[in-house]
DNA sequence: GGCTGATTGCAACATTGTTGCATCTAGCTT
DNA sequence: AAGCTAGATGCAACAATGTTGCAATCAGCC
């Protein structure tokens, strides 16, 4: 939800101003992670205007709130759809269509620390990022072998 | 081991040029991911020169056959240190000295599998980079925090 | 030692990301 | 409601990263 979004921006002391809304906006509506040039482009179509550096430094304030994240296999934004006291974050990335699902797991995460840990690192944060296809695009895929 | 990786190249048939042995040779010495542009310029020290855009090939090659990864987390490239039948490749990162660790764990992989499999995905691949602190530097934090 | 397909170099270009500074405005103050 | 000001945006210039087509070269074969 937009509301919940300018809540935090507000809550933080930071201005709730045209283009941090357009961002928002655009990151609700995506089907897919999205570049900040994707951003500028989609914003263009609707008569908008913001420079590529701006929506640069909104993606960062934005990220650093946990409010978006940057899906490093695909190099694109997507806002978090998940609260922000459930751990660090996941997503499965669909490679045919690019749909992403986030989630969390604290069992995972625990999963993780431990087998770290004994090689002696001390684990901050996890980046996990599981690529395959979603469910329908699996399903589209196996009614294809079927005819085929 | 960089006749390991020599054996690999041409049991697939690709040539053993100097530039490839270039490549391979700095990513054996590396102690941190190298971007191509940072991989050049170790050669340029060394008096040896190679175009940027054959080094993206070969680093593209290398990742290929599983010679090397590229650690999005940190944007740059090492070389691979498992063999390849031990399922997905992960890393540990040490954010404070660059450090990297490969390492390997079908439980991990089975977990993610499951949570994924109940949200209806299909997962091919796992993508993961944990981030923390690795041993040394741990340590050297900590009695730097017992001295201030 | 030549042949040839694979590999590399080069030039030109495209995309992505960064910095410093001038200008503007959201939200506060009066 | 108008003014003030720190914070936000725009702009210009630049830096870094990545890509393509084609000509020149060379590794591995005969
Ligand atoms: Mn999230
Ligand atoms: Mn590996
Ligand atoms: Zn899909
Ligand atoms: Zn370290």
């Amino acid at each position: 939800m937009l509301q919940a979004a300018i809540r935090v921006l507000q809550a933080q002391g930071y201005k709730i101003t045209e283009p941090r809304k357009q961002v928002l906006e655009v990151l609700e509506g995506a089907q897919k992670p999205l570049s900040p040039y994707d951003i500028q482009s989609f914003l263009k179509q609707k008569g908008k205007y913001l420079n590529h550096v701006t929506i640069y430094r909104i993606l960062d304030l934005f990220c650093s709130l946990n409010l978006a994240h940057k899906v490093l296999s695909i190099g694109g934004f997507v806002k978090c759809s998940l609260g922000t006291a459930e751990g660090c974050h996941r997503f499965m990335v669909c490679h045919q269509c690019g749909a992403i699902q986030e989630f969390a797991d604290k069992e995972l995460c625990q999963g993780e620390d431990a087998f770290t840990r004994n090689l002696g690192f001390h684990t901050k944060y996890h980046l996990s990022e599981s690529s395959g296809l979603c469910a329908d695009c699996f399903r589209k895929q196996f009614e294809e072998q079927k005819l085929g």
